[in-house]
DNA sequence: GATGAATGAGCTTTCATTCAT
DNA sequence: AATGAATGAAAGCTCATTCAT
């Protein structure tokens, strides 16, 4: 992540703004350029069009995530306390960081994530948190891609609600939230 | 519903289908025009400019979903019971109209839903019915607007999954995952 | 040829006078609607693209040539005088009309003219009129296509000549270019 | 021609192959640079502007063909036998260098030949040995520049018609269209 | 109401050229 | 001399919107 060029990174960062801002459609080239403190044509030295730009800035940002993630997973806590540990980092991730959040939301339901398979940050850390809960039998034996979609969803909702909406979630809110996921997917 | 001009009706229903197939941004208004049979000027006559035919369509799929799910707030069962009917009912429906799901998760997240209050669905029965449910105490004492998100998250989640997924979900999925839910939030 | 929009017509004729000008590089659309008195987003109207835009031009421009040829062949008069008459017709309608041939010349040695195969003009009235010759023995018994491009030639570089050069060529001299021709081609 | 730096001559190439697949326009500096093996910015060590390459690369063609073509009005032969080897060994050199014959036509076209004077390749050798026919009283009193064009003409949409079109020509086809030139051009 | 040709601002992208290294 | 990242003007093209019919 450290050696992507200066000037890459400044464009990752402009085109981000910009889409939480105004989104896809809202964010011409001569603007990411101009915010970035490049020219228009230096972006395609980069990237090979506008679709090329975004798809890799999506890599760019699970690549962010991913990376804050892993460590969580190889503490040596609880599986449940490293559950909640998971849920509060990532929560707090992207509060720190909504553009990324409203990026990710807005690409997951656009034409660029052509497929459509919903794999969205399923892979590695999180995907294997669970997979390995299930086996321990710590957690219900669920389809894992169900349990992630909960999870995330759970986190996403809450960034918006304590973010935009007139509601201000407080520790109390927190723990009432995880503790509902967690009776819901925990072996009692 | 009924008394909405057949052109307006077939505008809005070539405005979904082109948004779920293209997005917002592959849906010029021309494309919108010749798919719903229509000039187009005449979109022109129907809705002020692009902005409000895809606001006024928003209203649109809101209603669908209310007056479905309205009735069900009726029924004489037990609330979980209805709960768990809320529950098919709006899945089905989003399955069975995929391109209100896509529609509605790209409007959330774009620039049109201007004030990113989350409200989305939330007014009338569904937020109704868990108020109701909070009150009786059979649901735990959690913010509403919590416990609509996490059951929303989970419907549009499951609906992906089925459809768009690697995985299709059989009746004993629906049962879990409901069940998670409903152990989430059930005062136990 | 008459019932071509109006509009279209005026393209054409901005575009092929553009070229002639400044080359197909030196011809943006932005220059062409100007000059043709239409907006730039009209030319979309009547063309796909720019190289439909040349590619249409290039047949508006050999009807015109192949509809000015078509009488002649039908003259009651002596082959060698319809030779003549042929030769003259097509000079004067490119000593009147340089930029078509500006065009022609610029279009057959373009990617445009994509597959090389030198038919071009080649079709219709004056190559049947050379197969006809040769049949009737009045004409040296030569592939058609080289009596074309020797003739088809020697009208081009006499007008350019005539147009450009420092020479300026009389009555005297078109009798001597048909004659030589005439006399490298007749069955003496 | 030796002196000239390596890299200005694989520039030269490299322009002269690119233009042939893709034209004046779709041959940028860049790709020059790239097929040539330099920098993009070497290139402008040796020639001042695009414009000045293209130029340049004109007379680099233009020298080549004189340089053939010198060595055989020296040679001591009858007019009629040189006339004929003349037509061959040019003919052979634009068969053998495709690009060169496509170059030309494409730059006497272009609005780099600006003064559209169409003394084109007529310097030299060609012209003095048709002005030395004339006045040995060997060929028709005609302008010089009108056999010239006549006799270039014939050649280039030979080699077009041998090369891109359906036709093959062979020995026979040869002598017919130099001996049709000559039957034209030569005094009887 | 309905049409669809016409508009033109604004988009993505290209590419000749420069200049710090 | 040589490099190639950077520039930014200008290109081709799109599309929301208008308006005469």
């Amino acid at each position: 992540m450290e050696d992507i060029a200066a000037k890459k990174k400044a464009i990752f960062e402009a085109t981000l703004e910009l889409i939480k801002e105004h989104g896809f459609h809202g964010t011409p080239m001569s603007l990411v350029a101009k915010n970035a403190g490049v020219a228009a044509g230096t972006i395609y030295h980069y990237f090979e069009s506008k679709d090329q730009l975004i798809n890799d800035l999506y890599q760019y940002c699970r690549t962010m995530l991913i990376e804050l993630v892993n460590p969580i997973v190889a503490e040596s806590a609880s599986y449940k306390e490293k559950f909640f540990n998971m849920w509060m980092c990532i929560f707090e991730f992207y509060t720190q960081h909504m553009n990324v959040l409203v990026f990710f939301e807005q690409y997951i339901n656009s034409p660029y994530y052509a497929d459509k398979n919903p794999d969205h940050l399923q892979d590695k850390p999180l995907y294997n948190f669970l997979v390995e809960g299930v086996k321990k039998g710590v957690i219900k034996s669920v389809k894992p891609e169900i349990l992630l979609l909960l999870i995330h969803g759970s986190i996403t909702s809450s960034v918006k609600l304590n973010s935009f909406g007139n509601i201000r979630l407080n520790k109390n809110d927190f723990k009432k939230i995880t503790e509902i996921l967690w009776d819901g997917i925990a072996v009692s």
